[in-house]
DNA sequence: AGAACACTTTGACTTAAGTCAAAACCACCA
DNA sequence: TGGTGGTTTTGACTTAAGTCAAAGTGTTCT
């Protein structure tokens, strides 16, 4: 006989593991998961478009997301990877507005879907995952200020350096760094286009300051980079 | 006899016109203000830099305020210019970390400081303040997603354009738009130099798409307008 | 009124980075 | 194992927008 509170269970379990709702008890978390709904998206696959209406927010029960914006001439603009525990989309389901970016999944991935209607309810119920949301706000608002620096007073070569020290600084300080996106979607992130960024590694790696091998990169010059990255 | 309370009075009638206190009674307002102080700063002066250690967040009593970044070769992007009832600096007094941007006043202005210290016991204390300063946040993303769209993704002409039909929108859709900030200071807005958009301006206006005399701009040919803002 | 200062415009020049096109590389699947 | 599709690199070219410098234009304050 299959036991089947096991799968719940895990799905409280893996809730309580989010930041968003960290600090809820179970008959909290219980509650909640009466709420959200579970989809897969295959890797590629639109979660929803830049402008459309927004009727929920979405947590990545495991898999990838990238949240970007599109040029008139297709260009895209990664604003933001979402991975596993993350949660997205959250303020046009607070003030009932459009998207302001489109989502793709990265790769095979699977979201818990809360419906918009029931979560100023839920925030006015649980101040706790009121203030978790407040302090993700605030985590992607510097997100956002670093991007906007990064994008109107940096070049290329600054930005990948910024985001190489970031990357060896989430890995403790590791002069061996593994990209963990293509090079296009590095490039996208970074506000430019893969020739570009090709041409800029190319030119770190001839001045010595790292060392380039498929997705591994080597750092070979700590103060360059940082020097770059100012 | 001078009415010693009529200032405080003051004081609680405009805290409690702010959007962050919107909802409060009176008695929670009377609490507030004991812990605020207020500050002036003459045009020009500087509020905090970037990088400096934050210790609270400010809400503007009167005049107004921008916050930008700087470049290494000192060019700015200003992230936003708070006016009258606006709070701004509240995510370093929230998560206690350093400011992402600088501040410097207008013109002259006079600030009400609020302490970090009672900070998050004030979140915790008042559910309404704490749902007030997510909506703001929400705001502040959506603004940001717009403005990593234009810096990206668009050119001068069509970041000029986004910012015009957002003027005009505010003021009903009128077509006689007064800007209430200098050209140099729009330029930073926008992401570029005076040099840049005096040419964008002279550019659009030999187009038959606005009319500019100083700081009044006609819109002529909004069409076309929407068009360059997509 | 006029000096001092800030803001804006214009001109000539430079440059970072985008476009387009093609080749090279890689990975996965049948 | 070889082909198909996606990713990355390279090359030649274009361009938007930045830099520097100087001349106008305004505004404020005494």
């Amino acid at each position: 006989m299959v036991d089947s509170t096991a799968p719940f269970s895990a799905l409280l379990d893996f809730l309580s593991s989010t930041q968003l709702f960290d600090g809820l008890d179970r008959e909290q978390l219980a509650e909640l998961a009466q709420l959200i709904c579970s989809q897969t998206y295959d890797r590629g696959t639109s979660i929803f478009l830049q402008g459309d209406t927004a009727d929920g927010f979405f947590i990545v029960r495991s898999g990838r997301v990238k949240v970007f914006q599109l040029s008139a001439n297709g260009r895209e603009q990664i604003l933001h990877i979402f991975g596993e525990g993350d949660h997205f989309a959250e303020v046009p389901a607070l003030d009932g507005k459009c998207f302001p970016a489109a989502a793709t999944a990265l790769e095979s991935t699977e979201l818990l879907f809360f419906p918009q209607k029931f979560f100023l309810a839920l925030l006015e119920k649980n101040p706790t995952i009121t203030i978790n949301l407040l302090k993700s706000f605030a985590r992607h608002l510097r997100r956002f200020s670093l991007l906007v620096d990064n994008l109107s007073l940096r070049e290329v070569p600054g930005r990948l350096a910024t985001y190489l020290l970031k990357l060896s600084d989430e890995d403790g300080g590791s002069d061996r760094l593994h990209l963990d996106i293509t090079k296009s979607q590095l490039a996208a992130l970074l506000g430019t286009i893969p020739e570009t960024l090709s041409r800029t590694l190319y030119k770190l790696s001839q001045e010595g300051i790292i060392e380039i091998d498929g997705k591994a990169i080597d750092v070979r010059d700590r103060p360059a980079l940082e020097r770059l990255a100012q």
